[in-house]
DNA sequence: AATGAATGAGCCTTCATTCAT
DNA sequence: GATGAATGAAGGCTCATTCAT
């Protein structure tokens, strides 16, 4: 009675009902997340969830898509970087980008968590996402690493090297907590993201213009 | 399967249990793993948790710190490494240690996964582990990256350099699942340990080798 | 029998369940009381105890509530004892009430056993109870017990002698099952109640009537 | 280790337990008791219980046997008052001996408790110590109480008659809680066992003296 | 004689889901 | 279109009891 949920249209309400779901799963985890907490945070009832949704399942997977989404944005920005800037500019873009998508302060935290769930147990919604987003991303950062290299390394290494680089940009999304805890006086990553992704990129080009391949062996 | 509990002394009974219950937290999760699961792998009745751990959480904190004990040897390994070596030798060793750590196929999976679990929301035990093993660690890494620099720098710009050591190693095991799709081909990261780490000593020490203060503001 | 739950509001389920789970602590006291059986009398799954009320300790709670509402009428109705009868009148109006409220034989048995079950261990609502409904009937009492002595006695005193009267009254109840014992041929109290009021009450009167302070000392 | 239980011979164990078990059952009641509280209280192994007694049922009803053992003392005594006695100081003896009966404050508190919960629903050996400790006490209430009127009474009225006499007493300890609430500043009933006795006493000769039969119909 | 180890039975509770309205 | 009422399934936990030693 007196329950006045102005404007509730359908798509509201289902919004409503995602965006609560983010910050639950986020919270708990899909198993420990109870629909009612969900419903309560959403204001709808219990079995708005099982209507608009037909699962729990359903309503995960829905809130899964709606992280990847601007993760798609974000990757797809990096086929914008002009492919005649000089390599060590590219590399700077890609790093940043990364950082930044990673480290978002804008971003709800649930997102970066429900991410980080997802990538340990990757449902099809997150291969799919690997493949449309991560795979083409990764390709090109291929490129501008092998450009900044004198010459030809195979692809083997070639992986290791941009795992190089890619480590050190996750690990302030990934370790965020036991960061938080061994430096409990610095800055929150998220607060100094571009900071972060300036010092990997120069440490990233240190390393790798006095590159050189192993010895075989 | 040894369905054979003719010696079962008290702690021969805690051991089987802690070890089936390794790996169904591993795979499910605190939540979704069922104490009858773990009776079952551990050929015992659901009542025997509540008889040898008072809980399904007791039981789970044991494992974790059964988990960590490991995690403590390594680590106390780092602590010999002898400091007269030369630092280069010294950074090969610690990234040596972190990474075979992380990727010790000798160890059940299921340890690293709880593992991985656990620095996303640390324990209290884990909070231990971090205070007792991780920050000496990290703090002896710290020197070693100093001794490797022209000059000295200050202490936030030497923790981001360690952070870019160790961010290279943690990525294999953070992101294993991403890498067995990106990279369905290429031998498993725990399976060429040895050369990951040889990758990212080089790869660091070439890049503190070059490194040079950023230029302020 | 009465499997039709047609109309069943929520009002209606919660009654019978109401209805059930007092007959059921009545029979076995509150641990031993389990909720199947009395889902299984009200025709609801078990679920619906914790759907309806929190807890079985709110359900229990709740029953305990619907007991003492008729104890409040009960009590009330004394307040309604016209002042200017003649004491002799107000206390045979007085007992009569107290008895034929312990023993009403319209009102379900389990009502008798769980006030005497909280009698002897007072929850919450019971204290509540205790001190809107019997302090003022005990108070009432005691004035009109004073009236019908010739002199005024201190406050010890009247309270016991209210006590002797009190005592009478309950005993029937509280005895009940010593009773049956004792005098297996006697009408059952409850069916009596009415002689028994006239017995106490012509017992009391002959007491007071003749009281003499006691010897101090 | 280092259990020292000093002369823990078969019968002081029992006897331990019994006691421990009268505590906690008095407490609890027999459902929500658990063996191993009582065995705690004990210090004694879980299984003891099953060992020396071979139930939890068992354990119980050696409690209330143990318990019924002291009633038995106490209302045996009251065949020792001297028939010859004037009628009078026969009262007086009787109402005394079941007033401190009922209140000893002597005996531990569990004794009542587990007295007033067999009272409301007999067992086996509470039945037996109706009809060997109760009816005797109640027959020769019953003489005294014809003595002390003037002509006859039928068995009935005679029967009401010393119930009234025995619901004074009793009052004492079956509302021992309510009397607590009521009056938070008296003393307590345990430590005033004489005045009580003597109280009743007087109220009960006052009413006899004056009795006369009802007007039948 | 006495107990540590272990268990089966049963209970309360939670929760996702269904369905009549 | 949306929900209050209700439930089946399953899980964690407690506890009296058993048994090998």
């Amino acid at each position: 009675m007196a329950n006045v949920k102005n404007n509730s249209s359908a798509k509201e309400t289902k919004r409503r009902l995602i965006e609560a779901a983010g910050e639950v799963f986020a919270q708990h985890g899909f198993e420990r997340a109870t629909i009612k907490e969900i419903t309560d945070r959403a204001d709808a009832s219990v079995a708005a969830v099982n209507y608009h949704f037909s699962d729990k399942q359903e309503l995960y997977d829905q809130v899964v898509q709606y992280v990847h989404e601007r993760g798609d944005e974000t990757f797809k920005a990096c086929g914008d970087v002009p492919t005649d800037l000089p390599p060590k500019e590219r590399l700077k873009a890609f790093v940043a980008q990364l950082v930044s998508h990673v480290l978002d302060p804008s971003q709800p935290t649930w997102r970066c968590q429900i991410k980080t769930r997802e990538m340990q147990h990757p449902s099809a919604a997150t291969e799919r996402f690997i493949e449309q987003s991560i795979r083409p991303y990764v390709r090109q950062l291929e490129e501008v690493v092998q450009d900044l290299l004198e010459q030809p390394v195979p692809q083997l290494e070639l992986t290791r090297l941009v795992n190089s680089v890619i480590g050190q940009c996750i690990y302030y999304a990934h370790s965020r907590e036991l960061l938080v805890r061994l430096y409990p006086d610095q800055p929150s990553p998220a607060d100094v993201a571009d900071e972060l992704a300036d010092h990997i990129t120069r440490f990233s080009l240190a390393a790798l213009s006095c590159w050189r391949a192993p010895a075989k062996g």
